[in-house]
RNA sequence: GUCCCAGUAGCUCAGCUGGAUAGAGCAACGGCCUUCUAAGCCGUAGGUCGGGCGUUCGAAUCGCUCCUGGGACGCCA
């Protein structure tokens, strides 16, 4: 229970009882009551609109409730200095706000465990992100799902939820073979050989990368080999390396998974012939065409699908049932899945499975990762990955640099397309919002650093009477919210607002500073006061940026 | 054709469970550095929340409908 919960809970204890008091309703009629932040100072610092909702039960006019409710509130039992009425009921509390002093104590305790809370009771959650196809480059769709995921992934975890990360291995359907076939086109034509790509074949640069590593390990010693051993040779060859390359690529990111999970493995370890029989023996499977069906339709697609093709091979989806069916066993009571945006026409059947698997469709979340569209020089940069002329991560690390990618690909909710403005991004201007929350984390920096050759030491015994002028709590506020801002950020997967919540918080920290002198030798006890405040905030900001992945740096 | 996402200030977007005069950032305009980093601060201006109908004390938010943009609809993965 963090000191604003406490206040709140506080708060609306004693609203509840000057209800009841006013017998304006009966405890079982008396809605959950809600306290809102009013957006206008003038309205307090907490709003019910409890008037309003009780008007019904009451039988009376809002305005005429909310006068009886705070005739009977005790003002004092719950810290309140001035209780207005507004509008057509609301209630605006006024608070006094010495409590939130006690919030930097807990702050400078907790240091980097700050924010964390117990709100999800150690559920086993578990976060299947990115998976990638390894035949090619990372692309911006792949680093925003990777963006977005890691810090759903970070959120749930700060939040209390025993989390899991998981990245699926695509490695074993036709897109290997033509990996394989697309590498062994690229070796032969740099042997010189007039060698075709084939159809779908990956046009991207690592394949001609594979094949020029190939020919300086083995010289031509595979354009007489037969094609098949060729083929399987590069096949391993190429997976090995393009895997390597992902792993690579998002560590670099600052991405790290729990798992890497093959889906070779679920053939090796003779995982889908299992989950298939269960989707038998429940009858919800049947013979067409000389296929094997699976009727979704039974669970609202608007299609049965194919699970073992007319040739006998599978489809993509019967060994994701297996894969699906697999991390259920293994005690997740949530599976999260963040698939790009062309994949949603997938998640039906996918939900339907897990039904068909004895579960509660709420048990798999998918989340849609929009589309993003890249922006330079004001243009839109086209992308293919057919081509080979999409944008990679890695390319973009290296031209914008890590902790912009990170910040920008999570400061949008992730089902809205995003243009991500190159420029923008790159720029070391007060155009960049990385830039602004970075900087007020270094301007604490070299304050802090300014103070210790100065001989200022923050001190705990003067905050309260220091530190409530109106820009010093509307920091001390936007410190206490955090917990409650990760825990919400969590449970609605919305992780665009921890860049929100560390924007905001820059910004009170830039306000306060422009008017409000910290070291002042004039004011010794001011000064140890607001000097634990700045480490607080410090604290906080470092803190929130390391849930989105981006860097605090000392100074800039 | 069916389904999903989006449409909010000139631009990019927030807006949580329906609440008060719809908010930020950038761009525009006007101020603030002999003083802890001006990569900052303060102020001004800017809106028919795509259109319409409905639900209600109250709608950007919920429902219906239409318009526009994007995406998905395979015995591909």
């Amino acid at each position: 229970m963090t000191i604003v919960q406490t206040m709140q809970d506080q708060l609306k204890a004693e609203i509840k009882a000057a209800i009841i008091k006013a017998e304006l309703a009966t405890e079982e009629q008396i809605p959950t009551i809600i306290l809102e932040k009013p957006k206008e100072k003038v309205h307090g610092d907490y709003a019910t609109n409890i008037a309003m909702q009780l008007a019904r039960v009451a039988k009376k006019a809002p305005r005429q409730i909310a006068e009886q409710l705070v005739e009977q509130l005790d003002q004092k039992q719950a810290s309140i200095t001035k209780v207005d009425i507004a509008g057509p009921g609301f209630i605006n509390f006024f608070i006094d706000n010495s409590y939130l002093t006690g919030l930097i104590p807990v702050i400078l305790t907790e240091a980097d465990q700050y924010g964390r809370t117990n709100t999800g009771l150690g559920e086993k959650v578990q976060i299947e992100f990115v998976s990638a196809n390894p035949t090619g480059d990372l692309h911006l769709g792949h680093a925003r799902g990777a963006s977005v995921g890691d810090t759903t992934a970070n959120l749930l975890d700060a939040a209390g939820y025993q989390v899991e990360r998981e990245f699926y291995i695509n490695d074993a359907g036709n897109q290997i073979n033509n990996l394989a076939l697309s590498i062994e086109a690229r070796y032969m034509q740099a042997l010189g050989h007039d060698f075709p790509m084939p159809e779908d074949g990956y046009h991207g640069k690592d394949i001609l990368d594979i094949a020029a590593e190939l020919v300086e390990k083995y010289n031509a010693d595979f354009v007489e080999k037969d094609p098949v051993e060729r083929q399987a040779f590069f096949r391993e060859y190429g997976l090995k390396f393009e895997l390597a390359k992902l792993k690579q690529d998002l560590a670099d990111f600052r991405v790290n998974f729990d798992n890497w999970f093959s889906e070779t493995s679920l053939y090796k370890e003779d995982k889908i012939k299992p989950a298939l029989h269960l989707l038998e023996q429940k009858g919800y499977t049947y013979e067409d065409g000389g296929a094997t069906w699976f009727r979704t339709t039974d669970f609202g697609d608007d299609k049965d699908r194919v699970l073992i093709k007319n040739d006998g091979t599978y489809t993509y989806l019967t060994p994701d049932i297996a894969y699906h069916k697999n991390k259920l066993d293994r005690g997740f009571k949530t599976l999260i899945n963040f698939w790009g945006a062309d994949h949603h026409g997938y998640i039906a059947r996918m939900k339907a499975a897990i039904q068909a698997l004895g579960y509660s469709k709420e048990t798999l979340e998918v989340e849609i990762i929009q589309m993003v569209n890249l922006f330079e020089n004001g243009e839109k940069v086209k992308m293919s990955k057919r081509t080979g002329k999409a944008v990679t991560l890695r390319e973009l690390m290296e031209e914008v640099g890590i902790d912009a990618m990170r910040y920008f690909f999570v400061m949008r909710s992730s089902d809205a397309h995003l243009d991500f403005d190159m420029d923008l991004a790159k720029s070391e201007s007060n155009e960049n919002p990385v830039y602004y929350v970075q900087y007020a984390h270094a301007r604490i920096c070299t304050l802090l650093k300014q103070a210790e050759a100065k001989g200022f030491e923050a001190d705990l015994n003067y905050l309260a009477d220091h530190l409530l002028t109106e820009k010093a709590e509307d920091l001390l506020k936007q410190l206490g919210d955090f917990p409650q801002v990760i825990a919400d950020a969590a449970k609605d997967r919305a992780p665009h607002r921890m860049t929100q919540y560390v924007f905001d918080l820059a910004s009170m920290l830039h306000s306060f500073y422009n008017a409000e002198k910290v070291l002042d030798p004039d004011e010794p006890e001011k000064t140890k006061a607001r000097l634990a405040l700045m480490q607080a905030v410090k604290i906080t900001i470092a803190n929130a940026l390391k849930l989105i992945g981006v860097n605090a740096p000392d100074q800039m």
